[in-house]
RNA sequence: GGCCUCAUGGUCAAGCGGUUAAGACGCUGCCCUCUCACGGCAGAAACUGGGGUUCGAUUCCCCAUGGGGCUACCA
């Protein structure tokens, strides 16, 4: 059997979209689960919408992602070039073998006759009008310096079909579709030719992409057929949704890899969320390796409808994943994190960061989170309230010089001396050790919810930080 | 508008003629517990509608409805 070979074709316009990532993780999987190729192949023939940097973040996408590719442009291959306007001659070639084929045509018609083309409904559809030029009047022409293009000549009847592997027998015909341009009036090829162009010549055995190609492939079988090369296999991905109507798009922002990146998702966990959208393992275990998905990968699992994208799986994912790393690993994940907090150079961070490992699913909203234990400022008393403590600030009021005393006491400031020590003293003054702690906490944090309980705050802020807010607390009760 | 395509809880999704219609996220309740979170347990929640085919349809067919895509000198 041939060696299955996909590709990742993205055009260099901006960001690394999440849709795309998911269509090159597909094909990567695809690719490896059958010991076969994938390769980066960037698809810039429109020079109005190459935008600057963007190859690099297409690389670095893919390999912070572990999508590493066998063949591309940075790292080369035996098919190359990879980037498609280093092709341009490759498609001037195989254009005119086209023409003589009679798989296509030059063709002169100006813009504004393009347009009046167009039927009452706003539709319009080429009429083929240079398809019978004279060879010698469109030499002339061209000699003349006339500009041109080449268009697709598309049979005007009968039915064009093939099998997708996802989606089953698709049916078009013809006559639906259009000549469509193959070499723009600058060279350029369009993505309807380079593509068909570059899949062959690359060896590409199976197409995945979107489905935004499913209806229009019939042309592309006209050419492979026209140049009497084998068709490849096809497989289109249903869309990724923002919600039921809208795609997931750059306009709505957040759609970017980097985006969720920057905002604290790990990039485990964004490949993880991804590849649950629009597929399925077979055994129901959601969160996997790279090298787990590729063993679990079956195209059977990946669903028709498109899906809507949920940040909140991935949150919890993400949680998942957080939690899962070892003490020193989420430390340096989280440290970007904790020194963009008020609180970096007041406390122990790595302290923080044990605390907050378990509590936290997206690593931005670490500073959120332990912001305000940079300084206790005045607060809501009733935070003293607690039915199942029976507490409130009267009893706080109460209590609190005792705490004081007790905490005074005590110079080893560990979490697990604390709490034994209070515990016990508690146990001695006939409190209930829980009422203790819940007023120590809110005295000592002034927060209702806290990243740990008293003895573990107490133990994070140091003795005399601690007692100072026990002062604070004690003022704030008395006014 | 035309063509292609899709349709199971709020979301992701199992299912592929006979099931008490999985599971996950989220939600609710309980337990654990020095708050929260984690963890554990329990619960509410779905086959778009109408026709067929069949002994029997979530599952097959048709229509309707709704969603998505294409209809560029963008990919």
């Amino acid at each position: 059997m041939k060696r299955v070979r996909t590709r990742f074709a993205p055009s260099p316009t901006g960001f690394m979209h999440l849709g795309g990532l998911r269509t090159a993780l597909y094909a990567y999987l695809y690719a490896k689960s059958n010991g076969g190729d994938f390769i980066l192949r960037i698809e810039d023939t429109d020079q109005q919408r190459y935008v600057e940097g963007a190859i690099d973040v297409i690389y670095n996408s893919l390999k912070e992602s572990g999508l590493y590719y066998d063949e591309g442009p940075d790292i080369g291959g035996n098919y190359g070039p990879y980037v498609q306007s280093e092709r341009k001659e490759i498609y001037a070639e195989y254009a005119k073998k086209l023409i003589d084929l009679g798989g296509a045509y030059y063709c002169f018609c100006s813009k504004e006759r393009l347009e009046s083309l167009t039927d009452a409904n706003g539709n319009r559809k080429y009429d083929k009008h240079c398809l019978h030029l004279p060879k010698e009047e469109v030499e002339r022409r061209i000699a003349a310096g006339e500009p041109y293009v080449i268009r697709q000549n598309i049979p005007t009847e009968g039915t064009s079909s093939y099998e997708d592997l996802i989606y089953g027998t698709i049916n078009v015909d013809y006559d639906e579709l259009e000549d469509n341009i193959l070499i723009k009036s600058d060279g350029m090829p369009t993505y309807n030719f380079a593509n068909v162009i570059d899949d062959h010549l690359m060896g590409i055995t199976h197409v995945i992409r979107g489905t935004e190609y499913l209806s229009s492939t019939p042309k592309y079988n006209l050419m492979y057929d026209a140049f009497g090369w084998e068709r490849p296999v096809y497989i289109h991905l249903p869309t990724i949704m923002k919600d039921a109507t809208r795609k997931l798009s750059k306009r709505y922002g957040d759609a970017n890899f980097d985006d969720f990146v920057n905002k604290g998702y790990l990039k485990e966990a964004i490949i993880n969320y991804v590849a649950l959208l629009g597929w399925a393992p077979k055994d129901n275990v959601e969160k996997m390796t790279l090298s787990e998905m590729i063993e679990k990968f079956s195209l059977d699992g990946i669903s028709k409808s498109p899906s809507i994208f949920d940040e909140v799986k991935l949150r919890w994912l993400n949680g998942e994943y957080i939690r899962a790393l070892g003490e020193e690993e989420f430390y340096e994940a989280a440290l970007p994190f904790l020194q963009k907090s008020k609180v970096n150079g007041k406390y122990d961070l790595k302290k923080i960061a044990k605390l907050l490992h378990g509590r936290t699913e997206v690593l931005g909203e670490i500073p959120e989170k332990i912001d305000w234990l940079a300084e206790i400022e005045p607060y809501d008393l009733s935070l003293y309230d607690n039915k199942k403590n029976k507490t409130d600030r009267e009893v706080a009021k109460n209590l609190l010089p005792e705490i004081k005393k007790y905490l005074a006491e005590i110079d080893d400031f560990s979490n697990d001396n604390l709490y034994q020590t209070l515990s016990a003293k508690a146990a001695e003054a006939g409190i209930k050790s829980g009422a203790l702690f819940w007023i120590m906490r809110i005295a000592i944090t002034g927060q209702g919810v806290t990243p740990g309980g008293a003895t573990e705050m107490a133990a994070l802020l140091g003795k005399e930080e601690t007692l100072e807010r026990i002062d604070f607390s004690m003022d704030l009760l008395n006014k």
